[in-house]
Formats: C-alpha cells, sequence, structure tokens
DNA sequence: GTAGGATGTTGACTTAAGTCACGTCTGCTC
DNA sequence: GAGCAGACGTGACTTAAGTCAACATCCTAC
C-alpha cells in the first residue's frame, strides 16, 4: 500500500535552523541554541505515500509531528462507527497535540498526498524543556494556538449555512496558504468533496451543489480541486455576514 | 450591577494544596514544594457577579483562571453582530488559554452564577514555570485536555440532532459533575435555554421541544432547570447511536 | 405585592439540507 | 488502453429545524 518516494536530499538535510517554515512552527524567536538543541532531537521521518497512517487513534503517544510537506488530516471514528474529520493539516502545523493528556492518540492522522513530517519525540522535548524552559514556553503558545483554530472551528460549523461553512473554510486554506508564500486566490484542494464534507458537517451531494452556486455567484471558478477565488471580498461578505475586511475568524485575531 | 457578596472567611482561607478542586486543576502530582510555590502567585479575587464579566473579549491578556464556585460562559462576538457561546466552564476547570498566543483574550468570560476564580499571572506562571519545569508541564497537559474537549465540542456540532446535541451535552455536564464528587443524574443548569441553544447551535424553540421530547420518551425528568436523568443508558445510546457504554466522547478517551 | 422585562412554550408555516436513485467522470491497475 | 472503483454531479422527494407570531411564566426591582 504504502510506496514511500525518496526525499530530495536537500529536504532531508534541512534543519530547524533554516527550515523554511520555522516562523510558523516556531514563530518567536528562540536563541540559536536553542533551536539547534531541538534540532537534536528532531527526527525527519521518510515521506508518507497517500493515505497512509503517521499514527492511529487509541495508539500509544510518543511524539507530536510538525508537517513539512504535502497535507494530513486528522479524524477519530464515532461510536456509531462513523468517521469525522477533525482536522486538515498543511506544512508548518503541529499534530498530535491532543494525545499528550490522555498518553494516547484519540484520532488518527492519514495523508492526503505524499507528505513528509518532523517527528519531535515527546519525552525527549519535555526533558530538554527542563533545561530550555523557552522551548516549553513556546509549545504553551503554539497549543494555545491550537485552541483558537479549534474554536473558529466549532463557530464554522453553528448555525451557518452550507454556503457559509464552505466560504469560511475556502478563505481559511486561503489565509494559510499565504502564511506559506503561496498564492492565497488559487489553490488546489488536497481534499476529497467528501472529506471536506465530512469536516464542514455536510453530505457529499450538498457540498457540489454548494461549490456550483458559489461558482454561479461568480465568486469562486472550479475546476475540479483546482479553485480560484473570484471574488474575495464577497466570498468574505457570505462567510461572515456584514463586514467584509472585519476578523475573518471572531475568534482568531481580535485585537 | 455588581454586587460581590463576601466568600465565607475558610474559603477564601484555601490554598491548592488542601483545594478540593486540586486534583482537576492539577491531576498530576506535583510535589508539595512546587504546589506551594504555584500557590504564592495565586490570587483570590472577589466573588463576581452573576452576568459580570471576568474579562472581556480583546482586553490584555495577564492571567488564566481557575473556576472555584459557580460556573463561567465565555463568549464571543461574530463579525456579523451574534453572540456564540465557545464554552460552559465548571469549579476545576481552567480559562483564558486560548489568549496566551496573542496577548489579548479572544474571548469574553460571564459569571452564569455568583462565582469565585483563582487568578494566576501568566507571566509569573512562565517564571516560575522556568525553575519548577513539573509545572510547565503540567500547563502543557492541561491545555492538551482543553483541545480534547475543543474537538469534542466540533463532533458535537456536527451532523447530530437536535435530540443528540442536547443529549450529548447534559451527558457531559453529568460527567463533570460526577468528577466534583456531585450526583450525575440530578443538577440544576446555571445556564438559560437560550445560551444552552446558542453553545449546541439551535435556536430556543427548538430547545424546548427537544427538551420535551426528551421528557416524553422517558429519558428525562424536567422542572424548569432542574435535570433528573431518567434513564441514562437510552440517553446514552440517543447521544452517542449505537454504544450504550461506548465512549461518551470519541475523542475523550480512546484507550 | 405588583409591574414589566426576560425567559420559556406552543402552533402553523417555510426552507435548507438530507436522502435516495441514478448517471458521469476520473484516475488507477493490470 | 480497457476495465473498474471511487469520486463527483443532478434531480425528485422528504424532513428536521428555523421563522414568525402569540401567549405563558418566572424573576427582579420598585
Amino acid at each position: 500500500m504504502s510506496l514511500p518516494r525518496v526525499a530530495a536530499v536537500n529536504e532531508v538535510r534541512d534543519s530547524c535552523r533554516n527550515c523554511r517554515l520555522r516562523e510558523l512552527c516556531l514563530p518567536d524567536s528562540l536563541s540559536l541554541a536553542e533551536v539547534s538543541k531541538l534540532e537534536e532531537i528532531v527526527q525527519r521521518r521518510k515521506p508518507i505515500a497517500r493515505g497512509d497512517y503517521l499514527f492511529q487513534s487509541g495508539h500509544p503517544f510518543n511524539a507530536i509531528y510538525a508537517v513539512r510537506t504535502g497535507s494530513i488530516k486528522t479524524s477519530s471514528l464515532l461510536a456509531n462507527g462513523d468517521e469525522h474529520i477533525t482536522g486538515f493539516h498543511f506544512p508548518g502545523e503541529v499534530i498530535g497535540l491532543e494525545a499528550i493528556t490522555s498518553d494516547r492518540h484519540a484520532c488518527a492522522a492519514i495523508a492526503m498526498e505524499t507528505s513528509s513530517v518532523c517527528e519531535i519525540p515527546f519525552h525527549a522535548l519535555e526533558v530538554l524543556g527542563e533545561k530550555a524552559p523557552k522551548l516549553q514556553q513556546q509549545l504553551v503558545r503554539i497549543m494555545s494556538r491550537e485552541l483558537v483554530t479549534e474554536q473558529g472551528t466549532a463557530q464554522l460549523l453553528t448555525r451557518r449555512s452550507a454556503e457559509q461553512r464552505l466560504a469560511a473554510i475556502l478563505l481559511n486554506f486561503s489565509e494559510r496558504f499565504v502564511r506559506r508564500g503561496l498564492s492565497g486566490n488559487r489553490f488546489r484542494l488536497p481534499m476529497s468533496r467528501l472529506d471536506l464534507g465530512n469536516y464542514l458537517g455536510l453530505v457529499p451531494e450538498t457540498m457540489s451543489r454548494t461549490f456550483r452556486r458559489l461558482e454561479e455567484q461568480g465568486l469562486l471558478d472550479i475546476a475540479g480541486k483546482e479553485i480560484n477565488i473570484a471574488d474575495k471580498s464577497a466570498l468574505t461578505e457570505l462567510a461572515y455576514g456584514t463586514a467584509p475586511e472585519a476578523t475573518p475568524n471572531a475568534c482568531r485575531r481580535s485585537g
């Protein structure tokens, strides 16, 4: 099933210090010394093929992961057997933090395309944190950011129409692509409509119709998974009500 | 507007060391020395009257809070002017963590009844954490727990009927009351139906009808805000599908 | 103890999204 | 490059929850 490709040599050699994603997963400036201590424990794993698990729900928790390339979805199994996708994760984002509290992964992480990650063994990180408190503090900040993201997700799902949910998630992806220096207007969705619908609480038929309606309104151009945001301010207006340039996510920035 | 009552003397004298809630906000066993260091920075605030703000959205972030008595709701203002309630918080639970990342509160915290909190100045906590890494590690664990809770909330709101949402939140409250040593079957909801509906993404009319339907089905007895869970296993079955004693929240415990 | 607002309830009607059924497209595998 | 499975799209119909409007009840302040 898995057919890991060989990573480009320079990709493997990349260190945290000169990682292009550094400002995403380590936004505050740690000292060089602190970053290189972190580097010593970080492991670069072989790329994961599309559909493969990075970890599974219920498995023991050993490490957190920073996405380097590709994209990862996390999903959890509901008691009735349904799967629920809890998030999509792009380069520079950290996954596995929800497992710290119980020592077991609460969700499964699955690659949506060939992806690579940095593995950060958690025990080693804690030991390191005892000597380098800034590192531990940085972890707390990253977790706080995740908390804000999750609250944003909950809001996305509360009393919003299908059009609003889709508009909001596309703008959210757009923002995250911009943060990585990519185009915020033209991008490729790495997930199926089924997965996106699952995340948004919408059935695939509704997803299809909603995409079409947004296209008919001239807000998007759609060609399969390629999305072009044709009218960003109208899309924002649709997603968040009355305030086009107000906070894209009421809980995401407020100051 | 606010009319703070004088706290009972022994309530004020309570320290973290012998706090009845200790195992809730500090579940791992820190050493006595560590707990007493924490005690030195914790401040006990005057009780907050019903409807008063503990902090407001957009205000500078200075401290996190542990609820001691009463109950607190957190809410954020959406761009379109609507208010969205992001959570309900009971004694032993910690609030304000989402503000660490941005140095501003992303939500407002409002007392639902006369409540008291421990205020933990965050800067002092970080400084202390540099000397007592266990404390910092405990904070990370608490935040991880919050992350799991938030993911549970998102699941609650995704593709579940009004009956399932209400059943699930009542069971969730029940669990949290049990953790505090209270009855899990008979309790008083501190929030209005309007607030509960806001949190669940349901309109007050639907809340009212849904409560009635659950009562008609013999799952609950309702007298205003007093709730009696009459048939817990049927309620669980309703909330989570097929598995009465399986995981009450797919993402909350999985091992 | 009463007035008045907030909170909660009920019924009739509307509507957005789900369901079912079917057809088409796309991208793998052999 | 044929064949197949999964993903995607469309239409007809159903239904759960929202909306609107009216009324009841509970608090709180005076």
